[in-house]
DNA sequence: GTCTATAAGCAGATAGAC
DNA sequence: GTCTATCTGCTTATAGAC
């Protein structure tokens, strides 16, 4: 569907390429110039579309998020009928497209954007910090945390509102590894780990610990890993 | 010990203030100026001393990771006999540890500049890109890899060379995500994670998840928790 | 080894013509 | 809404006195 090429608004431009040049090398980093030149638009226009370059990466971000979020198409199914199988496979299916972020989408990457500027403030301007950390907060964790709450219920109804807090963070914190790690775990492993064989190899390792870690049994795991291998192989992620 | 006050060095009074501000706010968002400034040093020692930005730059990670290494006398045990339990332990301890360096530790913090850094390549400059993940692999994470790699073994003797590697990941990634996910973490759950008890409980939660990951039964793991959170408690961390 | 002065250039932002 | 020209201030780096 060819939304692009014809003529785009200088507005929508800048705000795309922001969303490349910011992603690769930081809000600091790139100089109004240079986005205006990559944007091929006048460098007034920054100013005019968006009052500063501070407000031009808020609203980078928010339009991220916005495009991320309504790309998850996860979200709008009723968990409360599952049983325990299901809830299991649907944390798997979580898993695959979280990593599949991670791992596998070379561009859009909002991951990186927001985890570099919330690693310190490059954002010594507090204005970028909070409006980052709040709707990244809002709009993209949030929902997450509810979701895997209630599945992670579903799985281990032994485990308290605080355990499944924790565990909720363990999951996340497995997959997020490659977000921060991974030039240097592909330099210490020597493996490329956006290549779709690699990719699949972590899917199955992640599904298999964090289910023995949320209290299920290899007998009860192995069935789930077939099905979620299965919606792996037919969904193109 | 007084090291410190009296009179010290103005190279050794730059890399001071550049391990602070650049662990803080990033390579690119601390300038030349500030630096000095905050060494109460002249401008000029910068070029002196080291050369250039980059590379004073550069010296701040060396000697950051020579620090951490030298900080770290867990790694001078011979783990060859050890039993299964005493390997168990000894996981807890290295994850009481590094949630420690990024839970608890204020100053010093290698993990958040070394990450910051290769998110992209604020390292617009290759030269300090390379320097950084060659470094940060070869003197931090290959010596935990490997001590990790052999207590997994020893603590579950089936899991081949591939699923360890990917195990030691799962357990580090568990413990990183506070360096990227803190910040969201925190105002998502509205606690600080660096409180004591709360530092507490989540070494407990993550001792569990990793050691059920890597195979252990519920019965197993319980005395080997036990005698972790007593090291907790009696060894300052 | 430390200082001052200054070079040479880039940053974000603005004014005003079209 | 887009352009050029320009302001002000800050950047890294250098030259040379002490």
């Amino acid at each position: 569907m060819g939304e692009t090429d014809k003529k785009m608004s200088s507005r929508d431009a800048l705000l795309k390429s922001a969303e490349t040049l910011f992603t690769v090398r930081g809000y600091s980093a790139v100089s109004t110039r240079e986005l205006a030149e990559h944007a091929q638009v006048n460098l007034g226009a920054i100013q005019y579309h968006f009052g500063s370059k501070a407000k031009l990466f808020i609203e980078t971000i928010l339009s991220l998020l916005d495009r991320k979020q309504a790309s998850a198409p996860l979200f709008n199914e009723n968990l409360e009928t599952l049983g325990r199988e299901d809830a299991a496979l649907r944390l798997c299916d979580f898993i695959a497209h979280f990593l599949h972020d991670v791992l596998r989408v070379q561009e859009r990457d909002v991951c990186r954007l927001m985890h570099r500027e919330t690693l310190g403030a490059t954002a010594q301007e507090t204005e970028i910090f909070e409006a980052l950390v709040s709707s990244v907060v809002e709009q993209f964790i949030q929902p997450i945390d509810e979701r895997l709450t209630r599945l992670l219920g579903k799985i281990n109804p032994d485990l308290s509102r605080e355990e499944i807090a924790l565990t909720v963070q363990s999951i996340i914190g497995q997959c997020s590894y490659y977000i921060t790690h991974r030039p240097f775990a592909e330099r210490l492993r020597g493996v490329d780990f956006g290549d779709p064989e690699m990719y699949s190899k972590v899917c199955r390792h992640v599904w298999n610990f964090s289910l023995l870690g949320v209290g299920m049994t290899k007998g009860e795991i192995d069935p789930v890993i077939e099905r979620a291998s299965t919606n792996l192989n037919s969904v193109d992620l």
